[in-house]
DNA sequence: CGACTGTGTGACCGG
DNA sequence: CACACAGTCG
């Protein structure tokens, strides 16, 4: 035991050998959260205050729960795999497949992402005739989940006028479709364990006697759904271990509620608040920039960090003139740091907004430096992944229309909309699903579709007692997927990742402890080898859902359920050594050497959805502050006068957070090309003008005539800084739009308002 | 009727 | 750059 505590500081020493209370720890960026977290349940297993069977331990993220159980296997000799590590959602669907009845779930319920998600909603709004511009199904997805988020079901949701009240309709419809299909989004995951809990009282009485420790990582980025569930899961007498960091929750816009940690404050009667300020990894300027900036924030619980490590670099500051430019200068940079020995995987170029990336990407390539990029499309996201994977779900579950109707003409079989018509009539008719209601349709239409039927019958039936690999290979070519892409012109990289389905599921069949031979579709026999049966005062009898998924479902149900919870890996050149891309909200929870932080400008970071509501804001600073604290030794942050987005030129101010720097920790470095930027330089803004649209207006007059340009700086007494994002009118009457960052658009009488010129790459 | 091709529109962050 | 849509050909 003394080897597991020795290496800890008084901070964090207190936190693991806090008595079995609820707790809260304030965990600072680089204060040693993960190691807490583990040393905890270690010290907790070692000196016998609870068995492993008594922890849970619930994370966010997948990565998270594999690096708690990698770090916890090297303290203690026992096997994680049976603990209840893991995230809410993946320990959601162990519950409920457990409790599968209870939960009023068929055995093999199948689980949407939010593709899926958005699909279903689609075909649902189609079904019922409903107008898709009025009620645009993104929106009602995000009403919808967030509603569930809240544990709220549709009757419970209050709606104040028509618009409101059709939504609630919706959503009640959307669940009954789900329910008819057997398939479950990711919040009903947990709104359906939820309210499992809540109404079968022994089932409660069992899981709150059994967990004695609960431990939440990441406890700021819990929504309310999630605090209840964790409420109820603890019980009066459940000791809350909660670990987060007010300062780094970023996950508002999908119903994470900081809130709950005052909350859980008062309502777990917390006597122990512990924070964690001592800083391992970043060096003092770029602790005192983040310092600084989250100060901006007005609703903190309170923290400071603190390093040991000297001052180091200053926080070096770069404006670009276009993000081509600002893409080179972060080459340029990387390249002198792989020169100086940098490790090229320790080098990460974070980016509000994947599309940002592109450019990045471009130039990374021309130079020739290896560089691997997170986010984006994952492996199980791919088109003709999600292909192969809904012929599987059809074999499982045969009832999910989604499926059916992603691949019931893919490749293609004579099955067009006609057919799908009469299918869907009869199918709406008679209340059963799409697969059930292919013999109720007649004549020609009624064969193919048959014929189709007859396919995954037929798979179904040739593959029941083979081992989950040799049925994903035989449902690749059975389905005609193989030969489809065969055909195509560029279809080799896709034969190639279905192929590679073949070696994911060895790999999942190996990894939960299936058995190599385990039939791929037999149901598991949970009940004979899930431990004792618990029967309670009223004769119900309970199945713990203890132990790994193979004691609780077939190897082709957890492969389904892994391919949605997990998504995989993002594409990449792994294994090599490379530049880091990906997002600032990925980047959560890592570190690196050498930081980049770019597109730092008004509108897209802060980006300009988040900037009508104050706390929007402050979301967004609080992202920043994510991204600041990623890096340990260096630290770069660039901006770009203009930008293209979405096929057009975008002219920005920098960003807010620049003044909410401190000025001593950072480095302001000049442009390095065209020092003035183009509106001194013969090609101009005009060049690059869009030919058609409003722009064209303003390029009938010339430079003389207003005396200003598109693309300008300019400075007003007011509005401070901005740039001249359009021009209309003419002479005395033209009229310029500005875009002053947080003041926002300004339409300005270009003769009357008082603007000065500013040059753009002077700043103090 | 169904398969294929071209044009227009919307696009942050993620389990 | 991805989808949904209209329009055309077999």
């Amino acid at each position: 035991m003394q080897n597991l505590l020795h290496n800890l500081n008084q901070e964090q020493l207190a936190a693991v050998t806090l008595p079995a209370q609820s707790a809260l720890i304030l965990a600072g960026a680089g204060s040693g959260k993960t190691r807490v977290l583990t040393t905890r349940i270690a010290w907790l297993i070692q000196t016998g205050q609870v068995s492993p069977a008594g922890v849970l331990a619930v994370t966010f993220t997948n990565k998270a729960s594999k690096e708690m159980m990698t770090r916890l296997s090297a303290m203690l000799p026992i096997n994680t795999r049976g603990m209840w590590i893991g995230t809410f959602h993946g320990l959601c669907n162990r519950l409920l497949r457990a409790h599968y009845r209870d939960a009023g779930l068929p055995q093999t319920f199948q689980i949407l992402d939010s593709q899926d998600q958005l699909s279903a909603i689609k075909r649902l709004l189609k079904s019922l005739n409903v107008d898709d511009e009025k009620y645009p199904p993104r929106n009602l997805m995000y009403f919808i989940n967030g509603a569930k988020d809240q544990g709220l079901r549709a009757n419970e949701v209050e709606a104040n006028d028509d618009y409101n009240r059709k939504f609630v309709e919706l959503y009640d419809l959307y669940d009954q479709q789900c329910q008819r299909e057997g398939v479950v989004d990711f919040a009903e995951l947990l709104l359906r364990t939820y309210e499992l809990l809540s109404r079968n009282q022994p089932l409660r009485e069992h899981y709150q006697a059994r967990f004695q420790h609960i431990l939440v990582d990441e406890f700021q980025d819990t929504n309310d759904l999630q605090y209840k569930w964790l409420k109820l899961m603890a019980g009066q007498r459940g000791a809350v271990f909660a670990v987060g960091d007010d300062d780094q929750s970023i996950y508002a816009f999908r119903g994470a509620n900081v809130g709950n940690m005052s909350a859980f404050e008062h309502e777990f009667r917390v006597e122990n608040l512990i924070k964690l300020e001592q800083n391992y990894r970043s060096h003092g300027h770029i602790l005192d920039s983040a310092n600084t900036l989250i100060a901006n924030n007005s609703k903190r619980l309170g923290k400071n960090l603190r390093t040991d490590a000297g001052h180091g670099e200053p926080v070096r500051i770069y404006e670009a003139t276009s993000d081509l430019q600002e893409a080179q200068w972060i080459i340029e940079e990387a390249k002198s740091l792989i020169n100086e020995g940098a490790t090229r995987s320790e080098i990460a170029v974070l980016y509000r907004s994947n599309a940002q990336s592109r450019v990045i990407e471009h130039a990374l390539f021309s130079a020739g430096i290896p560089y691997r990029v997170y986010g984006g499309q994952r492996y199980f996201e791919r088109a003709e992944v999600k292909h192969a994977i809904a012929y599987l779900q059809l074999m499982d579950n045969p009832h999910n229309d989604s499926a059916f109707l992603r691949v019931v003409n893919f490749p293609t079989r004579g099955i067009g909309a006609r057919a799908l018509e009469q299918l869907q009539d009869a199918a709406r008719q008679y209340g059963i699903s799409l697969y059930a209601a292919v013999p109720y349709v007649a004549g020609k239409a009624g064969a193919t579709l048959g014929a189709f039927l007859k396919l995954i019958e037929g798979g179904r039936f040739e593959t029941q007692h083979l081992p989950l690999p040799e049925m994903v290979q035989i449902v690749l070519e059975m389905s005609g997927l193989i030969q489809h892409y065969r055909n195509e012109k560029e279809g080799a990289d896709r034969i190639e990742n279905l192929e590679q389905l073949v070696n994911a599921a060895t790999l999942f069949v190996s990894e939960e402890g299936f058995g190599a031979d385990a039939p791929a579709l037999l149901g598991p026999k949970a009940q004979a080898v899930a431990g004792a049966a618990i029967t309670t005062a009223e004769g119900i009898e309970i199945f713990d859902a203890d132990a790994p998924l193979a004691t609780l479902m077939s190897p082709l149900s957890a492969f389904l359920s892994h391919a949605s919870l997990e998504a995989g890996d993002n594409q990449a050149q792994a294994g090599q050594d490379a530049l880091q891309l990906m997002t600032v909200h990925s980047a959560k929870g890592l570190e690196f050497d050498a930081v980049f932080i770019t597109g730092l400008e008004e509108g897209l970071f802060p980006h300009e959805n988040s900037q009508k509501e104050n706390a929007g804001v402050e979301e967004e600073r609080r992202l920043m502050y994510v991204a600041i604290t990623r890096a340990k030794q260096r630290l770069y942050m660039s901006f770009s006068q203009t930008r293209m987005l979405h096929g057009q030129t975008r002219y920005n101010t920098r960003s807010r957070f620049f003044d909410e720097l401190p000025e001593d920790a950072l480095k302001w470095l000049s442009p390095k090309v065209q020092p003035h930027s183009w509106f001194g330089n013969q090609k101009s803004a005009w060049d690059d003008a869009p030919e058609k649209g409003v722009n064209t207006i303003a390029k009938n007059f010339s430079r003389k005539d207003i005396g200003w340009r598109i693309g300008e700086n300019v400075s007003h007494q007011k509005f401070g800084e901005g740039v001249i994002v359009n021009i209309e009118g003419s002479g005395g009457n033209a009229r310029a739009h500005i875009n002053f960052g947080k003041h926002g658009m300004k339409l300005l009488d270009l003769s009357v308002a008082k603007l000065e010129k500013v040059a753009p790459a002077l700043r103090g």
